[in-house]
RNA sequence: GUCCCGUUCGUCUAGCCUGGCCCAGGACACUGCCCUUUCACGGCAGCGACGGGGGUUCAAAUCCCCCACGGGACGCCA
């Protein structure tokens, strides 16, 4: 371990809804951190400058928070090793470039994504693993300084050794042993002058001292290329540990194709945080063999990293649902009460609902009862018609499916976009509009006379359209 | 395809390092019973797993080897 106080970090990329693996990693460092005294650390990495988001940020910090895991630095409470968004540490990583080009363990490559392509493609139909073939790698310094005075774009690669091997060592698998010949010369500055993640990752986490890097194993086939890199630059790696990956029903690596994976979806559902966290520390994890409903500070005391199992569990929430009512069995008046009052009938929300609201209604007491659906989350479709006439199940099936990718691919969830968005998508299938917004309305609303159909869908948010618009393809109707 | 990781009830897991206490323990789910004017909670019971094959050993879920299966990675994404 490179540094003598434990000092662990949380990088998460903010390119979309604040998910449930990323509070997975986040409970285990912040408890693994805070069992041994040490801090927490979150770091923004935001290099991917097409992908990231601020308002992806927010979301992530705030439901970070919901879950009380808490961080010590982070671009918004500061530190001493600032800045903690990595977009703003530019210079510093190309500083660091520079000098591993300096020292000849990196080099420029000015190759086309074009030529990569079809080097992949060759290598592919080859049968062969793909990676760079090196073609830059000999190039000579002085016709490189040629090409980059030329204005050439190119990026900075790291010059991997071509023999031996690299040995990761991880706190849970123990040694691992990579073919130095079989990796990659990895792309460390991208051609828009950012740092790709493996640069600026192994530079931020030795200038932030950090001692252990606690991620998931989606990350260990490149972990080989940082330890070089630490060599090259002179450091001593910090320990490292992969955690397993979630995973869907089926076993593939979670996602939201096939779960619903954002934390606002939870918490918006009345999932206590509590409930939410607990849930998390049973995966790959177990308190004792006996309890299995125990807090974050009662998990501290006992958590060992080695204990991991590391199996991928299968992120089933049905345990979390007995787990969410254990601790719902014990919230108090007050908790409740704020509850349902602030949450769940929040002013803010309440206010979105009334215009559509009183032009509905002649008496307040039919509000709970017409606009319930704007509060649950599965609707029941029992009895309600949800194939036009002339279409067939799997007609609509198909509909919802495609719409459900289309409806992701919506940058802002507001009126205007999803109007444009869902009109277009009519077009492309040819429906008539009396048809195709009937069924939508009523997977989205569960009835014929609700309010307007895109204000609704605004409303109630992406993940609970999202989750409507996946949820019915249950419904009896709709199985063939 | 190549490399790497994994594999205990349907699901989450204990046990595996330090072989015998394991004809494998707990929890969720499911089923039944009890409690109960309903539902839920709660209680009790039941169902249900060491991927396969070789070895080592007096003894293997636990150690070794092979196979199968699953997953991850192979991006100027993280």
């Amino acid at each position: 371990m490179p540094f003598d106080r434990v000092r662990v970090r949380l990088a998460p990329s903010p390119t979309g809804d604040p998910h449930v693996g990323t509070a997975y990693v986040a409970l285990f460092n912040y408890v693994f951190a805070k069992k041994h005294g040490g801090d927490l650390i979150l770091r923004i990495e935001d290099t991917d400058q097409v992908r990231s988001r601020a308002s992806s940020e927010a979301m992530i910090m705030k439901s970070l928070r919901w879950l009380g895991l808490e961080w010590d630095e982070g671009p918004d409470v500061g530190g001493k090793f600032g800045p903690y968004r990595q977009s703003e540490r530019k210079d510093v990583h190309q500083k660091h470039v520079d000098e591993l080009l300096a020292k000849g363990a990196a080099y420029r490559c000015f190759c086309t994504s074009e030529r990569l392509d079809e080097m992949r493609k060759a290598q592919r139909e080859a049968g062969h693993q793909t990676g760079y073939d090196r073609h830059c790698r000999a190039l000579p310094e002085s016709e490189a300084m040629t090409k980059v005075s030329a204005k050439h774009p190119f990026v900075v690669r790291l010059k991997m050794p071509t023999d031996g091997t690299t040995v990761v060592d991880d706190v849970i698998r123990g040694k691992v042993e990579f073919d130095n010949a079989r990796i990659d010369d990895q792309v460390l500055l991208k051609s828009d002058g950012f740092p790709t993640y493996h640069l600026a990752n192994v530079v931020d986490d030795h200038l932030m001292q950090i001692s252990h890097v606690i991620r998931a194993e989606e990350w260990v086939s490149s972990t080989p290329k940082h330890v070089v890199l630490y060599r090259a630059f002179g450091w001593e790696a910090p320990q490292f540990c992969h955690l397993p990956l979630l995973r869907n029903a089926d076993k593939s690596k979670i996602s939201k194709r096939k779960n619903p994976t954002s934390l606002a979806y939870y918490e918006r559902a009345g999932v206590l945080p509590e409930a939410m966290v607990n849930f998390l520390g049973l995966m790959g994890w177990s308190f004792s063999d006996k309890e299995e409903v125990f807090t974050v500070p009662q998990m501290q005391q006992k958590f060992e990293l080695k204990q991991i199992h590391l199996g991928g569990p299968i992120f089933d929430t049905t345990k979390l649902n007995w787990l969410n009512n254990q601790y719902l069995q014990k919230l108090d008046d007050e908790r409740f009460v704020a509850y349902v009052r602030e949450k769940m009938f929040s002013p803010d929300y309440l206010k979105k609902l009334r215009p559509f609201a009183l032009e509905r209604m002649d008496r307040m007491e039919q509000f709970v009862d017409r606009f319930a659906f704007f509060f649950n989350g599965a609707l029941p479709y029992e009895g309600v018609e949800l194939i036009p006439a002339g279409k067939t199940a799997p007609e609509v099936v198909t509909m919802l499916s495609e719409l459900v990718e289309v409806l992701d691919e919506v940058y802002d969830w507001t009126d205007a976009s999803l109007k444009e968005a869902t009109d277009a998508f009519k077009t492309k299938i040819g429906w008539k509009p009396k048809d195709y917004f009937m069924t939508l309305r009523l997977v989205v609303t569960g009835r014929k006379d609700s309010p307007p159909l895109i204000e609704s869908m605004t409303i109630l948010g992406r993940e609970t359209v999202r989750f409507r618009l996946r949820d019915v393809l249950n419904a009896p109707q709709l199985k063939s």
